[in-house]
DNA sequence: TGAATATTGATAGTAAAACTATCATAAAAA
DNA sequence: TTTTTATGATAGTTTTACTATCAATATTCA
């Protein structure tokens, strides 16, 4: 039985049970009031919050609500977190740096960047997640459609700037440094890898989102298929890379 | 004094004074319950709702701050607009509509569809905005900062698909095929002309978004110039759609 | 001109959301 | 065993999002 700790250069996950795929991800602190992952409560609340925020939307989704879900109460679960934009940010956050691992895993050993660049496309879309167990505490799939329909309302506030400074973001960020970094080992020569990054990530959701639910923004309608999303970020990524 | 009627393509222009770039925006009826541009009441919960949700964001926008702000009452403002997601729309409808009507009159009688690319993408990204004199109803700068920062919150709800039932995402959608009409035009083997589209357009937001908010997220931090992100979309856009 | 109609302002009120505070009990740690 | 900690139960406040009613004032139109 595979069991061991992975130690790479991630500064998020601190433990990694790779058969079960149970990560254990360091959260920052400021996310919380108290750490939900150190009790059932908590737990519930984590894994309880991401069916609820998919099924209802962020805005229809009240902690009152999870209380009952959970059958606990409000104030309890405002001993775990100040609000519930935190506990969005905590979600993303867990997405963010669980996906960071996932791509440091499957990129493991491969040399070439444009091969890279290839299979973070495909995890960015989720496409390979047939294959990927659930995780009894976190959907990871659920967790995916948040970030698709939610994801941006996270730093889309007035509070950037302070939320920013408490690093909340940070795992977006080092993704977003990560890519851009083996855009640059393809070509150091392009000027905007970090810009292409993020397009790329928000891409992979938009229109996914589109596809879905605004179809004729997209290309995609018809098949619906997030194969063509894939198809459509491959080669928005290596038109802008390749050189002539 | 040059007073016309404009008779293009525009479903949603209908009339424009050009000298001091007065536009009459036909809007979904769907979007107000009384139309607010038939009173002075309702003229002033436009253009004080862009100067409100610009300044406190839309999440703190209320419809009392904006009554006080205006002198009038909570209830007044809920005769025209059933509440603040509908108003949200009817602003980043008009602003869509505008813009389309900006791009048709900039673009006119020019036959290079790359050249039109490079002019919308121009029109996108504000940069041109220098130019434009103000209205005194909407400031048009403002406006596009709330396009930036709230936009995409008027579809990501879970109401995305009755509101679009109701055609309130029309002027975007128009927006879209549009440019992506122009990038068939260019080049009629490319196969995501729309998804395309939607990429620029999210773009010029969010890279506008980041780079004054998360400048780690972008290329163009310390700088912070349009013209920037400009280059950026130009070469995003061109390089996918360029045959080699 | 006078009556009917529409528009606004003023006021009041409700339900739910977003919290905060307090106290008792149960479980875990020292 | 004592102390600390976590939870549940309950209650309360402020703000938001909305609805209802009525009087005053314009505007329309017959």
């Amino acid at each position: 039985m595979l069991n061991y700790l992975i130690f790479v250069s991630l500064h998020n996950i601190i433990e990694s049970n790779c058969m079960d795929i149970q990560i254990q991800i360091k959260m920052n602190k400021a996310l919380y009031l108290r750490d939900p992952m150190d009790s059932d409560l908590g737990k519930n609340i984590i894994s309880h919050s991401i069916l609820m925020i998919d099924e209802y939307g962020f805005e229809s989704f009240t902690f009152k609500k999870l209380a009952q879900k959970i059958e606990s109460t409000e104030a309890g679960i405002y001993r775990y977190f100040e609000n519930k934009h935190r506990l969005l940010i905590y979600l993303l956050d867990w997405y963010w740096s669980w996906l960071e691992y996932l791509i440091i895993f499957k990129t493991n050993n491969i040399d070439d960047p444009s091969l890279q660049l290839k299979i973070i496309i495909e995890i960015l879309t989720l496409d390979t997640f047939k294959e990927i167990k659930e995780d009894q505490l976190i959907d990871y799939k659920i967790l995916h459609q948040i970030v698709i329909s939610e994801g941006s309302k996270a730093f889309l506030t007035k509070n950037v700037e302070l939320d920013n400074k408490q690093q909340l973001f940070k795992p977006y960020k080092d993704l977003c440094r990560h890519i851009a970094g083996i855009i640059s080992e393809f070509n150091p020569g392009y000027p905007f890898p970090r810009s292409l990054a993020t397009t790329i990530i928000e891409m992979s959701h938009y229109q996914n989102f589109f596809m879905n639910n605004l179809p004729s923004l997209t290309d995609f309608g018809e098949e619906k298929d997030v194969q063509a999303i894939n198809q459509f970020l491959i080669n928005l990524l290596f038109s802008s890379i390749t050189k002539q």
